[in-house]
DNA sequence: TTGCGGCATGAAATCGATTTCGTCTACGCT
DNA sequence: AGCGTAGACGAAATCGATTTCATGCCGCAA
């Protein structure tokens, strides 16, 4: 690959004005003719790593994820990458695998490569961001906080949780409640809304139902199959995530219990479904939306901007299962 | 951060030393110790800027697909990632989007950022690679052929598109096959499967039933109600890639024709569907292996490997529906 | 005419790790 | 004892872009 001094040579100028016509100040309109000419000719791209070297930031920005399968985290990748590339920004996006080792690798990665930011759903509430914090670089939670005092974009989980609960009460008398693991917050959130759901209407709170799993089909699979083999079954459900909405969905298909045959609620969307879209009551998470909006933040903490760090809440949109009977 | 030079004087050696220590030759015992030491106090880790400039190569794979909310390579990245962080390097995700700008844009990313390799599953049969491999980077193909002479990873697209319509031919008269954009190889592949299926089975080929969409839920939506529309609409489907299956089998819920009602094979896997795994015949294909296979013949380039090219054709597995009615 | 501010430009320092090259020490062999 | 060699190690060059600093030139005002 040429180098900036290959364009200089052949524009008779000097690699500090090839570097001036790149970035913009105070070169003579003949020299920039010429060293974009130059430019041109050799198929001129500045070596990354230099400039990164030299400037101690690149413009790339990680996101770091828990799980890259899961279609909410790939839809918040989306968001975030549209805003990222269109500030001229690439996003690498990074796996965890929801576990913390994986995590701080990837953080490392990112302070060793000098990326400009961070975006994190993190793995756990144990996180540890004190590393990449020293090095003055942004980080922007999303989906989850972390108990640092940084920006976040999260969602109203008791809100999902409870106007998910809220809608198959009106017709259900027993309804679970699977989670996913009681350690991570949003988890622990939305099963509160289960509760504040129950007291809404009324009704006690029938805490055997409450039950936490993984964030996973598995989890789904194996807490459906629990609750089915109890003496008194709950007549509906809530799952606690998309994942969990489909392992649970799948264990009831099998049981020939397909909703609507018993209620479901999912807070979080079911991409890849093939029911029927009314058969089940879905709580959509703003998904992208979440991920526009830190990638934002993120990108104005890199230009510089101090203020307090902020949390944005952001509203979900329940779109109700047809009544049935 | 800390550099070199803090950990050398810390350590009360040159730098040189220090980064022999950590990359490997001949430091005595008693200096590996204090460097060690001193990096530790300081918490160092090398810039990989630094590193990257000086080496001309870092230690990061891109990873370029077509459309990451697609579990079908989001599965494919699982596999790659695990093979590359077993090897030390990081994977950098790159969503082509299926435009062959942004994925041009990607790859001279790649190569301004001096990564090691690329692994490519192309947005078209167009993806012009000329620039990157000019730059003597490895390049593997994964999915779909480009048309240089690299390495590539593919699976059966024929097999899989015959042995899916096989099985419907078995209890069905007209099985339709709704595929991806005709240009893409591996679409118009398994629709030669499903004539050549026709051809095995001694059955006339219904040229009327081969319909071209798009890779995505809302192709196989569309061309699913046009075929429903048919003055003699199919007894059967199949869907050319996951989503078009989802899409289609979405459409039929709709008209109340939830299979195994009617026939429907996916070419893919469908790991968020809800539907009783034996509704549906689904020809798995090796997604995560694919990703493994790709990851470990671009390692083997990196290091240096001149073997004349290669592609590795792997098989796909049947999972049949139970035989209806 | 002299002087000063401002602008275009190039030389050279810089970012931090790697690597070449040369020095020095120690050890072994004749 | 003298010589050769290998291994440890530091000085300095290097990767390529950016940026500081210095220089030279022009124009305008005194």
């Amino acid at each position: 690959m040429a180098t900036i001094y290959d364009v200089a040579q052949l524009a008779g100028v000097s690699p500090a004005t090839v570097s001036r016509v790149f970035n913009g100040v105070g070169v003579s309109e003949a020299k920039i003719v010429a060293v974009r000419n130059a430019a041109k000719q050799l198929d001129f791209t500045p070596n990354r790593a230099a400039r990164t070297l030299r400037r101690q930031s690149s413009e790339v920005i990680a996101l770091v994820i828990p799980d890259i399968e899961n279609p909410y985290f790939t839809e918040m990748a989306r968001g975030v990458e549209d805003v990222a590339s269109e500030a001229g920004y690439s996003v690498v996006l990074c796996n965890s695998d929801s576990q913390i080792e994986k995590e701080s690798t990837y953080l490392r990665i990112a302070m060793a490569e000098n990326m400009s930011g961070v975006i994190l759903a993190a793995a756990s509430d144990h996180s540890n961001l004190d590393e990449i914090l020293k090095t003055g670089r942004p980080v922007v939670a999303v989906d989850r906080s972390t108990g640092y005092d940084i920006d976040g974009v999260v969602m109203s989980n008791r809100d999902a949780g409870r106007s998910a609960t809220a809608h198959l009460l009106e017709t259900s008398h027993r309804v679970a409640y699977i989670g996913g693991p009681e350690n991570i917050e949003t988890a622990a959130d939305r099963a509160d809304g289960w509760r504040l759901a129950h007291r809404d209407a009324g009704v006690p709170v029938p805490e055997d139902l409450l039950r936490f799993s993984s964030f996973r089909v598995d989890g789904g699979r194996e807490v459906m199959e629990e609750l089915l083999a109890l003496p008194e079954p709950p007549d509906a459900v809530v799952a606690g995530n998309n994942l969990i909405g489909v392992g649970a969905i799948q264990v009831l298909t099998e049981h020939d219990l397909t909703p609507p045959r018993i209620g479901v609620a999912v807070v979080g969307s079911l991409p890849f479904t093939t029911l029927s879209p009314s058969a089940v009551t879905v709580v959509r998470l703003p998904a992208r939306h979440m991920g526009v909006t830190a990638a934002r933040m993120l990108l104005e903490r890199i230009r510089g901007d101090v203020q307090p760090s902020r949390t944005v809440v952001l509203r979900n949109e329940v779109q109700a299962a047809r009544p049935r009977r």
